[in-house]
DNA sequence: ACGTTGATTTCGTAA
DNA sequence: TTACGAAGTCAACGT
């Protein structure tokens, strides 16, 4: 890894046309070649950069300027001029054991599949990553069975997909789709599964829980026009349920 | 801006939980106090990080090694225990002027606003970023008006929404969808709009047009299964019709 | 190889 | 201030 202080600077030029003007940056060259210019602040994202696979020049252009032009197999170029040498070294790091992450969509799908009756009473798991021609649904569940008397007593299941049946029982499925964050391509995503399983006979009627920590309005208003209930989950709760020692720390 | 190349060991809690053995790496700080760790490899993003506002306090663990334990309001922390430095250095950057970008979906959608003729012969721009409850169409434009006579003639127009007016004159509305990369995606969300605004008798009939600079293959065969438009749009030329000084150059 | 999906996304903009 | 869509998104995983 090569650390560079340079007063620079840096035109881009690929899927949109980048400029920043003279000053003085930090240039990080890594061992793939890849550029990241970074700033004395903004966020964990550079200034601008350029990914791997690349190639790296180092030149001297019209004017007697040391010219970097970092280039892509795209024609993607990242052009830095550099006016000023602050301070340049390189460092072997050696290869990275790389990060482990926990509390990401997966473990969030784990515990609601462990308690689906928190979707919703009396359901009960059919399945998870439930595999469907255009992808797999996070959790196929199966309603409780009620009859026609108990089902109109509680009123306040609405959520039936339309065509379910009214008479006899009611005991269709429950396609549920997990997302920490949810907004409409999810309820999308939800819908096109809804489609596809209420084809079957064997599954229709299947109606649709969208359950995420956060749901953005308007994905709620689509998802209420279809009929799609909407279930904010608290992650923390649901660990709690899963592991009751948790709540002693 | 402080550059660290250190042996360290990182943690994060906060919205999730993250973990880096201990190996060589280089941590950033910036004037900000936010923190980024860098391996030699990966893309334009850290490893791990925090982001401004944070506060950055550096002590000694139990076992006597150098510990930073950055942290964010929201209860967020990043623990990075330092077992070796290598190197650290702190240099003064001063502001950056920032960057200036250049061709994204925005600068395409005022373009076209500007020419919404080059879509369409005659078309005119009735509103950019027109509300609904969806979310706001990019371009809701109005098509010439045509006697059947004239209309007939343009067959070059097999595009209006099913149910359209085919006596008398055609006025509808259409709504425009802008994409710099247009897939299926663009697709659906387009024909959620088309939906809602043909149930509104004040604009029905609207078709639809998605303009784009690329358009992927999938994309086009929907589109043109529902009768959507596709339009492919030059950025340059169109650039060049806002401003002929720019053709000199 | 290609497409799909998630992300501590971050970033900008409009309401 | 908040909320929502775009991003040079990147990266992981499955087909």
């Amino acid at each position: 890894m090569r650390l560079v202080i340079a007063r620079c600077q840096v035109d881009y030029a690929g899927r949109l046309t980048a400029h920043l003007p003279m000053a003085t940056r930090l240039l990080i060259v890594k061992a793939d070649s890849s550029v990241l210019v970074h700033s004395d602040g903004g966020s964990y994202k550079p200034l601008n950069w350029m990914s791997a696979p690349c190639t790296l020049v180092e030149g001297v252009d019209g004017m007697g300027q040391v010219e970097w032009v970092v280039e892509a197999k795209g024609g993607d170029t990242l052009r830095i001029v550099i006016e000023a040498v602050v301070s340049d070294t390189t460092y072997d790091l050696g290869a990275d054991p790389g990060l482990q992450k926990d509390g990401v969509e997966k473990h969030l799908q784990e515990l609601l599949a462990d308690h689906p009756a928190s979707l919703h009473t009396g359901m009960t798991l059919v399945r998870r990553e439930f595999p469907t021609a255009i992808g797999p649904v996070d959790l196929l569940c199966r309603e409780a069975v009620l009859t026609v008397e108990s089902a109109t007593m509680t009123a306040h299941q609405p959520d039936l997909a339309p065509g379910s049946a009214a008479v006899g029982q009611v005991s269709g499925h429950v396609a549920v789709e997990v997302k920490r964050k949810a907004g409409i391509d999810a309820v999308e995503q939800l819908t096109r599964y809804l489609e596809l399983l209420n084809r079957d006979p064997l599954l229709a009627p299947v109606r649709g829980i969208l359950a995420a920590q956060t749901i953005v309005a308007q994905a709620r208003t689509l998802a209420e026009d279809r009929r799609i209930q909407c279930c904010v989950v608290d992650y923390d709760a649901l660990r709690g349920m899963d592991d009751p020692a948790a709540r002693l720390f």
